[in-house]
DNA sequence: GTCTACTGTATGCTTACTCTATACAGTGAA
DNA sequence: TTCACTGTATAGAGTAAGCATACAGTAGAC
């Protein structure tokens, strides 16, 4: 393991701590925090951080192999996978992914955040790495 | 009930049904679809339309009047509140919602969606309804 | 007033999901 | 081979979503 990412975790939170951790590791790849070839923290040791079982860590893990972010093998290690090119999103993927995103900034602006403030938080998360 | 509002929901989603009634609802609040006065259709017409169980409405229904959305009084219909001023957002909110923003863009950039198609979406978002 | 037909509410059940505990199996260096 | 480390598999407890059903409030018709 060359360098931990850095996590965080809301442990009583409505979002599934497996799927907390597979946000921030899939974010920190996409950010370019976390290299391909990169070696991940094993199960046990990221659960003994976050204070959670290895379990969840491992089906974490799991997702993000599925998804093509990490290189899981039984007995090793796991690495950062090489980037592959994203596939052209489907249009019925789009239509989901917007009305997501109509709806979270609705709440928002329900929340009293301002326009402005969603377009910088959304500049910046374009930007890259923090 | 004054025009049914237009509410689609995807059944076997991730999202559980009663929250996204709840969201689209809020969108609908938001952006002016749906304003104050307005009387809702009763859980049993509504889910009959969704074609989910009424206590799944009703379960919307009450957190949109905790929220402030709707009144909700037992034996009468439902309608849309006053829109009240909402609260200036705490800076644990913000950064909870940075958070989610941030993990939200990655997750489409990972899947493909550009920053312009992210950027215009926003905007559409912003600029009120449809 | 009192029916009646409509409201939303409350409670218990089934199912699915999240997380944990524990036992198992693969890998690679000493 | 042995040993200490990997990830995997399965079963269980706790929790939340959705539904069925019985309940209680409201208001118009009579």
């Amino acid at each position: 393991m060359n360098g931990a990412p850095q996590i965080r975790i809301v442990l009583d939170g409505p979002t599934p701590i497996y799927r907390q951790v597979v946000d921030q590791i899939r974010t920190l790849c996409v950010d370019g925090g976390l290299k391909a070839g990169h070696s991940m923290p094993s199960v046990r040791q990221l659960a003994a951080n976050l204070g959670v079982h290895f379990n969840t860590i491992a089906e974490a893990y799991r997702t993000l192999a599925v998804e093509g972010w990490l290189e899981v093998k039984q007995g090793r290690s796991v690495f950062v996978s090489e980037r592959r090119e994203p596939r052209q999103p489907t249009r019925a993927a789009a239509a989901q992914h917007s009305s997501r995103l109509r709806h979270q900034v609705a709440e928002l602006r329900a929340n009293g955040f301002s326009p402005e403030w969603i377009r910088h938080e959304i500049e910046s998360a374009l930007g890259g790495p923090e």
